[in-house]
DNA sequence: TAATACGTTTACTACGTATTAAACGTCATT
DNA sequence: AATGACGTTTAATACGTAGTAAACGTATTA
């Protein structure tokens, strides 16, 4: 690193984007490796993230797989080069896309369709104060879940800049 | 427990809510005391609480603590009764206020905060093309921010209908 | 065929957090 | 004052996951 401002930068960012990734359950090492590739003109090999963040080869490896499975980074190769190399996937709105896909959105499902079977079994149980209640409760909790389900999805139907502009809209109508 | 069906629909909602709520960060007690206040007609005791989610009291104790800071539970007293009681916040609008606002938000800030900072260390390395695409590349992910920050903040102004009509109006108009 | 350079897998260790049991402080009741 | 019923705190433990080092498999080069 011949510029000390260049790398001191990095590692901020490799801090901010670590803290980021555990914090949404991705794991330190996932968003920190992120951060490297990220900034790196070119792609890098295994060993060079490894070098650059002093973990080990097997740590890297695996951690990239998680990276590789959200569409967060993708492999390269190089003609003469056995090695296998790693670029960053820059376009957040895709990012965005697939995280929600494969990670958060699955999770949902698996805790909607929970809430589902547990409404079903109050059908069946014998009316009562307390089953009314809990199913009067539950109703509302479906009712929220459709909605974030609903925002979700029109969140990832527009356009970016749609969204962007949306957001500028709703903006200026609050502000007079 | 005299309906069998009511006991195993409560059980199942403790599952469903222990999940996401350590899905998100918040830990698997969070969430299962949280659905067996949700369900419950009257508030509960701590020892109560304790006895259905078979742990300890010490236990809830902490954990309670962090569901009345994001406002998910809230304390009530009995006259003439020692205890404490705890009680569920059932509105789900104001629940995803306090726990953006508290939770999600400093989190966000603090990394936006460390952006920043990259951002003007750049500013000072000496001018290459590693420098500038790095610069680009920040540049690119701050505006990113930008943008989800606006969807949060607009998310949060408007009204739970007006967002419930928005969505409806967006999925009517995609399927045509 | 031997030797080297990779990436992956595996068994082990280290670490942080969740959970417990018990001690503690407080307040009401006797 | 003494006792008992609370909720909280604390020290110890259990547990799961993150990280390492080394073995492994495979392909490439000599």
């Amino acid at each position: 690193m011949s510029d000390e401002q260049l790398s001191k930068a990095t590692e901020t960012l490799i801090g901010a984007l670590g803290r980021q990734s555990a914090f949404w359950g991705l794991g330190r090492m996932a968003g920190e490796m992120y951060a490297v590739l990220y900034l790196s003109p070119e792609p890098l090999s295994l060993e060079a993230i490894a070098n650059s963040l002093q973990v080990t080869k097997g740590n890297i490896s695996i951690a990239i797989r998680q990276l590789e499975q959200l569409g967060m980074v993708r492999r390269s190769w190089r003609m003469g080069d056995r090695r296998v190399f790693f670029e960053a996937e820059t376009d957040f709105w895709r990012i965005a896309h697939s995280v929600l896909g494969l990670r958060q959105k699955p999770e949902f499902d698996q805790s909607f369709a929970l809430v589902e079977e547990s409404l079903q079994l109050l059908e069946q149980a014998e009316p009562s104060p307390e089953r009314d209640y809990a199913k009067a409760r539950l109703e509302s909790l479906q009712e929220f879940y459709r909605l974030l389900d609903g925002v979700v999805e029109v969140a990832l139907t527009v356009k970016p800049e749609e969204l962007k502009s949306m957001v500028e809209m709703f903006n200026e109508a609050r502000n007079k």
